[in-house]
DNA sequence: ATCCCGAGGG
DNA sequence: CCCTCTGGAT
């Protein structure tokens, strides 16, 4: 698939998904990386449902750095990984206490460094919370990256490079999320419902892209 | 059984 | 590149 259908095929699901955004529920940075690292490997709604009750009895870093491992266990259970989950977003919160004052850093070198971030959760913070574009890799990006013929790579960051070279700046934030939006609903992993794909025209899987 | 808007470690 | 960590939905 070449840029232009690349744009073409952007466009389109730009169209059909014009409110794709972030799906965490949260206020701020704090708790926007709170609601995020709680995404791995876990539904949003299911996040979604946990996160009122801790940012309750966790408002800020300076009360999760306090919290006791079991305490934010018990909260964040039903998340999956709890027990690393749980110790990452208390070790997080003393990071962030004490190397930055009790703010999140807004810069992508800084946020990969605390524990339990990763580029993705950096990705979804900087360009959702600080307006910083970043592009956004996750299982979906992933497989539709490669669904596309965008990228030849299974390496997270190597996909993230192509995709940042393919796309420009200013829309990798946009492109992130209408990518998983069509994902989730659509191009599914092990059964993408392609009868009822709305961009399937342009899809190199179904062989009509090499044709036209 | 397989997957979920992952990260860390070998 | 591989593996592990975990619960819940389908």
């Amino acid at each position: 698939m070449n840029r232009r259908q690349t744009a073409d095929l952007l466009d389109r699901l730009e169209e059909l998904y014009p409110q794709a955004r972030c799906a965490l529920c949260y206020r701020n940075p704090w708790e926007l990386l709170v609601a995020t690292i709680l995404s791995a490997q876990c539904t949003d709604d299911r996040v979604n449902r946990v996160t009122p009750a801790l940012f309750a009895a966790f408002p800020g870093p300076e009360a999760m750095a306090r919290a006791g491992q079991d305490e934010v266990e018990a909260l964040i259970r039903s998340t999956g990984f709890f027990r690393n989950k749980a110790r990452n977003l208390i070790a997080r919160a003393r990071v962030i206490v004490e190397e930055y004052g009790g703010e999140v850093p807004a810069r992508l070198d800084e946020l990969v460094r605390l524990p339990g971030v990763g580029r993705k959760t950096a990705n979804v913070v900087l360009g959702n919370a600080f307006g910083i574009p970043g592009m956004v890799v996750d299982t979906h990006v992933k497989r539709l990256s490669r669904r596309f013929g965008w990228t030849k790579s299974q390496d997270p960051d190597r996909i993230e490079k192509d995709l940042c070279r393919l796309f420009p700046a200013d829309r990798w934030v946009q492109t992130g999320h209408i990518l998983i939006t069509h994902g989730r609903a659509v191009c599914k992993a092990p059964m993408p419902l392609c009868g009822a794909c709305p961009v399937s025209d342009l899809c190199p899987r179904l062989g009509v892209v090499k044709s036209r």
